[in-house]
DNA sequence: CTGCGTTTGGAATTTAAATTCCATTTCTTA
DNA sequence: TAAGAAATGGAATTTAAATTCCAAACGCAG
């Protein structure tokens, strides 16, 4: 007859332990499962939380805490937190050496790729609180705010922004359409003069984008623009401009600053409109 | 007249006790001096460390470290301690209590929440390359290149980075399918064993991810997960998991570091695809 | 709805770590 | 080199955290 309490040997390293969790969790009751993906979230805290403070943090008793530490086969919260421990310093070779040493090795491996990625979207990241002009962007929240509907238009590089902003504007109940060329079907129509449009587009500037901004505007609907640079054709529209400078890697960009100024753009869009 | 012991302000950051560490050092008696350059030199033992386990890693007696915290201003070690230790968990901040303490200043123009996504997005990008198993990233890239059609799916918030993919993929001619739910029309019969699926998803996890996927494990197909944590449903499909850990602020998030990692999968893969 | 096994919250206990204290040693300087 | 001051090592004490225990709450099968 086989025991079905706690495992008797506890994981040797960080990768057993979560893979223990992964098949584990399931089967765990609901207290210790609220627990698991507490741990799972947070991997970093156990290192240097009291039993205590983790508790707290998944809102949870400190006796469940123990119980979940026996459950994944160790004799208790120190045993665990000392393999979170030994781990920790195994990791601690910080990010900027950490990121010297995936250039110089193998430049050709795939996480030395991320870490460019990585690298340049932080820069961009950076930039962006430089290139974005916070009274632009003050307007082009008070114009979408008032906006009846908000319109996005973007395809190709710029859809995933397209895309997200209008996931974001359904999550907060602002009436949004995302204009995306499905089947060609062109929805230009549907832009009225109290609405207005988000347009973005990087270079080179992809011509649909252009134009159905173009007749947006000349309906009398207001223009947001989220774009690379000021001579970009959507300056033309006396459109409110944000600019974006992602750095690109090859041919190929990490899209962080654009999607970071979308997601704020929409979050304060929606906090305006619901009155927060 | 002036005291020459202990100072009464403990520092407040990890920059303010090394500076300070600086100019006391010298003056400082022979074990205490010892120590202090066990110190400077394992700054990142402090916050996973006991009294006890420094001392011995600096052949000191722990009383000895005890008064080498109170000349460096501390009340003793554990104050000490905290320092190190909420210096490193400012790699992992707790968002949702800066968030509020935002908040709660006042300050909630449109610019200050877009620098909080930047810092979040920021911090994201560099647990990414903690959080991101470079072997299973090769591994990742080794099945998507071998793949006949690669399909990906990925819905709502994981939709921006399941288009993205298909924009690369098309950039680089690799036949990619982006399953979008369009119509409803349901493309799983598209998938073959030969063929490898890329499902994106994050808690709460979409159904529909976990269903398409499931059934193209069954065909065959090898799946590999970006998905947020081990315990994600995703990880019963013996699929290869690339993790990435986004922060949130407020209830959304920037997908800075998923795109990053989508971004960079993809090019890898076309790049191993077109034999460079 | 009743009894039994499981899970939970919280208090009680144990264990381990931090901190203090003091006798001894080591420097300083007259 | 002797006296005083500072520094040191290690044991004693205090404090805080980990762990256990048990009564109450919960869920489930009969």
């Amino acid at each position: 007859m086989t025991e079905i309490g706690p495992d008797q040997t506890p994981p040797d390293t960080i990768d057993a332990f979560f893979k223990r969790l992964g098949s584990t969790a399931d089967r765990l009751p609901k207290r210790l499962k609220q627990f698991a993906n507490f741990i799972a979230a947070n991997p970093d805290r156990v290192a240097v939380s009291t039993v205590a403070e983790l508790a707290e943090g998944a809102d949870v008793q400190p006796s469940a805490v123990m119980r979940f530490c026996q459950e994944m086969g160790f004799s208790g919260y120190s045993q665990m937190q000392k393999l979170f421990r030994s781990d920790y310093s195994q990791k601690w070779p910080d990010y900027s050496t950490r990121l010297a040493k995936l250039r110089e090795l193998g430049n050709e491996s795939p996480s030395a790729l991320l870490a460019e990625f990585v690298e340049v979207g932080r820069s961009s990241l950076e930039n962006l609180l430089t290139t974005v002009d916070p009274i632009a962007l003050q307007q082009a929240v008070d114009v979408l705010a008032r906006a009846e509907t908000i319109h996005m238009i973007g395809f190709r590089r710029a859809f995933p922004v397209t895309s997200y902003l209008a996931y974001a504007f359904e999550k907060m109940d602002v009436p949004a359409v995302l204009h995306s060329g499905i089947a060609n079907i062109n929805m230009e129509h549907l832009i009225r003069p109290n609405d207005a449009v988000i347009a973005v587009t990087f270079a080179p500037y992809t011509e649909m984008t252009i134009d159905m901004a173009t007749k947006a505007r000349a309906t009398g609907a207001d223009i947001v623009a989220i774009t690379d640079v000021v001579t970009s054709p959507l300056a033309r529209l006396k459109a409110i401009q944000l600019l974006v400078s992602e750095l690109d890697v090859g041919a190929f960009r990490a899209l962080s600053a654009s999607l970071s100024l979308a997601i704020a753009l929409a979050v304060s869009v929606g906090a305006q409109r619901n009155g927060t």
